[in-house]
DNA sequence: TCTATCTAGTTAAACTTTCAAGAAAAGGTC
DNA sequence: GACCTTTTCTTGAAAGTTTAACTAGATAGA
């Protein structure tokens, strides 16, 4: 089942088929590991405190709502849930945007700021077990190019900017 | 910040780190763009399509509901409402055990069957569009190893087997 | 047998995500 | 300015997932 009949559907080769079996295999593992981890150590699933993550990391703990959702690969629709679900805790407020009425920034609080810091040791902890620990330097630098080089191809946006054959 | 304090928390190398962020950027880009493919061109999230096929390459097309949860590495929990679902599109049916009356199999029906017909092509051109036609061969085998020690690491079952220490 | 325990699968409720629709402000064009 | 389009963010409903509780049947031991 290896080679395709020509004309007919072009299937993976056994290789390609083993690889893909593996990478999801592993990746919803990975998945379900860290959503519980959290679950159990943060009170949130792992893209909430992605978020988070997120926003410690900006100038003034702050982000536009459309900024921080691009920037975590999630809608804006998904964003305000999250954010009204954060806001309940106390880890994150929203403040109008002065510069454009629209707008909304999501800000860490000082509650969310110490959670974060609270949490961020054993998350840590479980993504070094889980990953780096069990990879050879080598390793690691491959599955960086490789996942950058997918993340690539699949970047929706500006899609223009490659297609030559729009322009 | 690459350097830990000894007895503080150890952080990630920024390389650790850079690797960390393409990862996960590349596997929520993989099943956000896969769960789109599917939903459009087959009607259903990733998850469902992958126990359909797993379905399709079991013995008779049908397979125990623990099994099936298992092999899909998900909760029973979720695959009793995935079969519901399924079900109601008329993908699988559901028969009873014959040896243990608690236990149910969940058949592929033979629309189930067309339906994966069809809709396999362009799943497996989607999969390698987005990952094999961008990967060298030592990159492909390289992430085949990879995501095959990661995954051995998180395996939930029988932990003890590999457990010295506690012998 | 009788009983306790375990396993298979389902269900209800709470929560998260998606999809489609909509309000409000901004930007451009005439 | 008036008009149209786009952008920003929210909302409500439907779909999917999780957690814990529950029923029924299997299993093992006294």
């Amino acid at each position: 089942m290896t080679t395709a009949s020509p004309g007919g559907p072009r299937w993976l080769t056994d290789e390609e088929q083993s690889v893909w079996r593996a990478y999801l295999h592993a990746t919803t593992l990975m998945e379900d590991h860290l959503d519980r981890q959290l679950q159990r150590d943060a009170g949130m699933p792992h893209v909430y405190y992605g978020l988070l993550v997120n926003l410690s990391q900006a100038p003034r703990r702050r982000k536009r709502m459309t900024d921080l959702a691009k920037d975590a690969k999630i809608t804006r629709s998904r964003l305000s849930h999250a954010v009204a679900r954060l806001e309940k805790n106390g880890w994150v407020r929203r403040e109008d945007c002065p510069s454009d009425k629209r707008g909304q920034n999501a800000v860490l609080t000082d509650e969310g700021y110490d959670m974060l810091a609270r949490s961020a040791p054993g998350h840590v902890e479980a993504v070094r077990q889980a990953m780096f620990a069990r990879l050879s330097p080598q390793q690691v630098q491959s599955l960086g190019e490789i996942m950058q080089v997918i993340a690539t191809g699949l970047q929706p946006e500006d899609m223009d900017a490659d297609l030559p054959w729009l322009r």
